[in-house]
DNA sequence: CGTTCAACCTGGGCGC
DNA sequence: TGCGCCCAGGTTGAAC
């Protein structure tokens, strides 16, 4: 489930990894098949004794940027986690960065229950020619206005599932997809092609408040708990969703019962009420 | 080119 | 109490 605000919560948690050295890196105790990380282990040699300069977000990935120019990719997909405190379980532990210096062990350690997720080492080279190619689209929190509609030009797909297009748009998932288009009053099912420029304003400006305002409560933390932050404390913006897995439950608006729709083999939450239909269906 | 959909996984919740 | 089933969503890549 990590999106944006999670992802982007994860990256701000482990900041303080600037300007450590790694000691060494390699997997944990357990000795599950090697799930997620590239290349082998061997090839990660090369990264010991580098300095960390930065920690970035591309999307919903965490990039570690060393010294050498070398990138280390955490994408947590479904149920990963980058952490700097002992895991949820010890059992899905997958991965370890250690930064211990004499006076302060430090470990940052990627953790993932299912196991979708992945840890990758890049050359900067293969960096780019990975992820600023235009495979991942711009960032949502960094789009203008008049370029956010222009990634959405000619498009006949319904917005709520153009919204999840990485290559369109960068950091949007399904969560959040549903709260900003209730926050926006747009039906989900409204083609791109058929939004007025009045409605991309108010997505686009939904769609930064509910990021924005997601990450100030450090992400949303689900009933399966499973996301948790850097230093594995749940997240509190579940607590303000409007739609998001609240089937039949009346809208905080306006009473109505909240609907949940299937796109693109995804669940959609909505308010029939708030959220005005396509035009062509008025 | 657009779009649909299975696959990758685990564990929580549900019905029986 | 336990078993089997379905579901959760991010991304890829194959199929239509």
């Amino acid at each position: 489930m990590p999106e944006l605000p999670e992802v982007e919560t994860m990256r701000r948690g482990i900041a303080s990894i600037v300007g450590r050295k790694i000691v060494s890196v390699g997997r944990l105790p357990c000795e599950r098949r090697p799930i997620g990380v590239t290349p082998e282990l061997d090839r990660w040699r090369r990264v010991v004794g580098c300095v960390i300069t930065a920690v970035e977000r591309v999307g919903k990935r965490v990039v570690v940027v060393l010294a050498s120019g070398d990138r280390m990719i955490f994408e947590p997909r479904m149920t990963g986690l980058v952490l700097l405190v002992d895991p949820p379980t010890t059992d899905h532990l997958r991965f370890c960065v250690d930064l211990s210096t004499p006076r302060q062990p430090l470990q940052l350690l990627y953790w993932d229950r299912r196991g979708l997720g992945s840890v990758r080492l890049m050359t900067d080279a293969e960096f780019a020619a990975t992820f600023l190619t235009g495979k991942v689209g711009p960032d949502a929190l960094a789009i203008s206005r008049r370029d956010f509609s222009g990634r959405f030009a000619g498009c006949r797909q319904p917005i709520k599932v153009a919204l999840l297009d990485q290559r369109r748009l960068a950091g949007v998932g399904n969560l959040y997809a549903s709260e900003l288009l209730f926050l926006a009053g747009v039906h989900p099912t409204t083609p791109c092609d058929g939004l007025t420029a009045e409605q991309w304003d108010e997505i686009h400006r939904r769609m930064r408040k509910v990021l924005l305002t997601a990450i100030r409560h450090e992400g949303s933390t689900l009933s399966d708990g499973t996301y948790r932050t850097a230093l594995n404390q749940a997240g509190g913006y579940q607590n303000h969703h409007r739609v998001y897995d609240r089937a039949a439950l009346p809208c905080s608006t306006c009473g109505q019962p909240i609907e949940r729709i299937v796109q693109a083999q995804r669940s959609t939450f909505f308010c029939p009420q708030c959220q005005s239909l396509p035009r062509e269906e008025n």
